[in-house]
DNA sequence: GTAGGGTTAG
């Protein structure tokens, strides 16, 4: 035997290369890369392929993706009448939804004749991944109606499906059942799915019941807490998680730098770019982006261009230049938008996303170029961009027109929405016909607004001053009635200013500040300057109906002069103050910023709400128009 | 052979 190999094996050694190649079994040429010369193999074996020979050919067709390869050993199997155990067509129908061939994945599914956890697990994990919630869910009911026992696999992937609160409550409920609430990727998906419906609480003590945390875990839940906008609370969990030893991956990175964008941390937001330079993280797109969006935010456009060229040009995303779009938009810069956007049609390398055109329509309507948003939105139905508008769109589009004033045409947009409009768009066309006085728009829009979101005080005082302005004294007062039966609720406002380190809050006609009295005393002795520079308080921006001299204390309780004033205390001359709003902007405010920037020589960057306000001797990069 | 957290908009 042993003579016969080396002889065998000399003669091998005498032939040509392919002929040597084709000799060699199916599994090493796989195990070599050389899947060309395996599948030749395939074909002279014909009927006697086995077991092992298709294995070895899928698994390398995985690892490469190899669609067509893998569709000729699909053939092949069916062809010579081989019928292939449940764990090869398992690996079938995994490497077709690697392909994004899920048609042929669940096909291959359907066609087994018997199925294991696997097989179902790694249907119900592709169709979650690539976002096809609802046809997960299927195929995990399909699971569970065949008896089939799911796993921790299982479960940490069907959560990602569960949009709704009350699936993912029934399947928690599950998993409670059958003791797989205490793993930890299946708890890092539990509490993902609790904090994406909204619900905090639960995400947490889904998170503290965990008997072990890595990474993710951690990540999920600052994720979490900076999703829903709670933004300071996630940075004290980073905190306590980093003291406690947790290693931050870039994932987590890019999650704490959302939170330090919602709060405009430029320092913060340094310290962890450098953090991440210094741990020579490899280079990852996502993370990039958060850099570029957190610079933007925090009004530093030009480091976000940097950061954006710098980007080599293979791995810049949809979203790279989608946040340096939303960068220009905020900051009023229309040209740079539109140029930014040529830029990316003409390279062709990315396609616009809705989230591009909504940039781009926002960055007009910012911009004031109302009649070149919408051709942009007529090209969108014409199809000239890739993307078709959605109801987001028709929104960015309703508050352009609204806010140029051009009432009817804003109205005729609601009407031609594809589904009902939100309160968001709704407002924002109330607000306008209140600016522009249309009191028969206005009160048909206030009143469904007032069905749709009947606990927003807002929307009754917006009304109710519409009313006013057109002299229906019995509507005012039926509004007001209806308003005080519904218990109302608004955001309250709040500024913040940072300063040696440390955020200082203002809320209107503020009681929590330690310094409140102060800068009250302050803002009383610069009111005289302000008034004699030609500030006149503007009365319209109380919405309540008190008597003059009350409107005006209400007035210059708003937190943005609090924020402002208490700025002109603590820095020195000359020194830029950086004020930061959570809701729009009132006219009263923005004209007191702009005359504070003048009479006392400073620099105002304000941000708010929507957008920024650059203002430098009186005049604000927005045009006055916002 | 099957798994979790992710950046942009509103």
């Amino acid at each position: 035997m042993f003579n016969l190999m080396k002889l065998l094996h000399r003669s091998l050694s005498s032939l040509p290369n392919s002929s040597l190649q084709t000799l060699l079994p199916i599994p090493q040429l796989c195990s070599n890369g050389r899947l060309q010369e395996a599948l030749l193999e395939m074909s002279v074996l014909g009927h006697n392929m086995g077991f092992h020979d298709y294995d070895a050919l899928l698994n390398t067709c995985v690892n490469k993706r190899a669609l067509r390869e893998d569709q000729r050993v699909h053939a092949h199997m069916i062809k010579t009448l081989y019928f292939p155990s449940t764990y090869l067509r398992t690996r079938l129908l995994i490497l077709y939804g690697k392909c994004d061939r899920l048609q042929d994945a669940h096909k291959v599914l359907d066609e087994m004749p018997e199925k294991n956890v696997v097989s179902w697990t790694a249907m119900i994990s592709r169709y979650s991944q690539t976002g096809h919630s609802s046809e997960a869910l299927t195929v995990f009911a399909e699971m569970m109606r065949a008896d089939g026992k799911p796993n921790h696999f299982t479960f940490a992937s069907v959560l990602t499906s569960c949009s709704g609160l009350s699936v993912g409550k029934q399947v928690h409920g599950l998993i409670i059942k059958l003791s797989y609430d205490s793993h930890v990727y299946v708890g890092s998906s539990l509490l993902d799915m609790y904090a994406k419906a909204g619900r905090i609480e639960e995400a947490r003590e889904v998170f503290e019941c965990l008997p072990e945390r890595d990474v993710v875990s951690c990540t999920a839940i600052i994720t979490a807490y900076a999703q829903l906008g709670l933004d300071e609370e996630a940075l004290q969990v980073f905190q306590k998680l980093l003291s406690q030893g947790m290693s931050p991956n870039y994932v987590t990175y890019a999650s704490v730098l959302t939170a330090l964008s919602g709060l405009a941390l430029l320092d913060h937001g340094k310290q962890v770019h450098c953090h991440v330079l210094r741990r020579e993280l490899p280079f990852y797109a996502v993370l990039q982006n958060s850099l570029i969006d957190m610079y933007s935010k925090c009004g530093n456009l030009s480091y976000a261009r940097r950061l954006f060229d710098n980007m080599p040009e293979t791995e810049r995303t949809s979203v790279s230049w989608n946040a340096m779009l939303v960068g220009y938009s905020k900051h009023g810069l229309v040209k740079e938008v539109l140029e930014l956007f040529r830029l990316m049609r003409d390279e062709k390398r990315v396609k616009p996303d809705s989230v591009t055109l909504l940039a781009v329509l926002s960055g007009c309507s910012h911009g004031r170029m109302e009649d070149t948003g919408l051709s942009i939105f007529d090209g969108m139905i014409a199809g000239d961009y890739g993307v078709k508008p959605d109801t987001e769109h028709y929104g960015c589009i309703v508050d352009m027109l609204g806010r140029a004033g051009r009432i009817k045409e804003a109205f005729e947009f609601v009407k031609r929405m594809p589904s009902e409009p939100t309160a968001g768009v709704l407002g924002s066309l109330l607000g306008a016909c209140r600016v522009h006085v249309s009191v028969d728009i206005g009160e048909y829009v206030g009143r469904r607004l007032i069905e749709i979101e009947p606990e927003n005080a807002g929307n009754y005082v917006i009304l109710s001053n519409l009313y006013a302005s057109a002299g229906r004294w019995e509507d005012v007062n039926n509004l007001r009635a209806m308003m005080l039966r519904n218990a109302v609720t608004k955001e309250p406002g709040r500024s913040w200013i940072q300063h040696e380190q440390t955020l200082h809050y203002f809320h209107a006609n503020d009681r929590t500040h330690p310094r409140r009295e102060e800068v009250l005393a302050k803002l009383k002795e610069i009111l005289i300057k302000m008034k004699q520079a030609g500030y006149v308080p503007d009365h319209s921006c109380v919405l309540y109906d008190v008597d003059e001299e009350q409107k005006e204390r209400m007035l210059l309780g708003h937190s943005e002069k609090l924020a402002l004033t208490f700025g002109l205390i603590a820095t020195g001359d000359g020194i830029s103050i950086r004020v930061f709003k959570n809701l729009r902007i009132c006219v009263d405010c923005h004209n007191f910023a702009k005359i504070f920037s003048k009479v006392f020589e400073r620099k105002v960057s304000l941000r708010d709400k929507n957008r920024f306000h650059q203002i430098v001797g009186g005049v604000c990069s927005c045009g006055d128009y916002w």
